[in-house]
DNA sequence: CGGACTACCTTGCGCCACAAGACAATGGGC
DNA sequence: GCCCATTGTCTTGTGGCGCAAGGTAGTCCG
């Protein structure tokens, strides 16, 4: 009725993926030029089920805004509608760097501090 | 003017601590009981030196509500108000068993993906 | 021509970290 | 007794962003 906290962790993921979808793409981007459709898929494989295209347009746009990526369009070759291709620009590559930087240095203390108590043989209750 | 990207690391953190903020409130209150000032300080101690108390107790309060930590109150030895502990319920500890488990679940294949693309010299195990 | 598929983009929504500041309780200085 | 510094809690307004759902455009096939 009200409100209910999130019961599964699908609701947790679309908030961790909040300062880190970006780099993932950008990081994707590196290996080389990727078009919308794909990021999804690569995710995916990846390990990341999930990121609606909802999310990723938007911020493609933003990054490319920011000229960090730019874009060409290229004829789909299965046919249908022309895909946009992205490539890391020199502030991409600076911002990518920076951002895994950013991200070591976060996971890191996050998962210490994650596994400091008592994980392992279950034996608590308090 | 219009709208500038975050030039430093510190947006960027705001939005990596959604969706894992809680649980590393849930984990330190596992260790022991806690109060609001408290929370900040150990995370700049656990390495994340930020969180102002602005994010801490709406979140607190959010978590009690939900019904995953409780409340009591306690004179401080140091004068000054009362203070409010939090302790874990029942509640608490799923909900922090399970937040581990999906932050593993995410952590690992973002820093996968992160480091998939040649980082400088590029020659780790894949 | 019409349907199906590929691919891109937009709108409205809700969540939540944050800055800034108000409020409460205690103890010490005078 | 009164005032204020200290300790600590809580509230309000703001902004960014992931997401669901829906809409548009280009190409191919029957």
């Amino acid at each position: 009725m009200t409100k209910e906290l999130p019961t599964t962790g699908d609701q947790r993921r679309s908030q961790l993926l909040r300062g880190v979808l970006d780099l993932c793409l950008l990081s994707l981007i590196a290996e080389r030029p990727r078009y919308g459709f794909e990021f999804a898929e690569a995710l995916a494989a990846g390990g990341l089920e999930l990121v609606s295209d909802g999310s990723i347009y938007p911020l493609l746009a933003r990054m490319e805004r920011a000229g960090l990526i730019s874009s060409y369009r290229a004829p789909s070759p299965s046919g249908g509608a022309p895909r946009k291709y992205y490539r890391l620009t020199g502030a991409g590559h600076a911002a990518l760097g920076r951002g895994r930087a950013d991200w070591q240095a976060f996971a890191g203390p996050v998962g210490r501090i994650l596994t400091t108590t008592t994980p392992s043989t279950g034996e608590n209750t308090a």
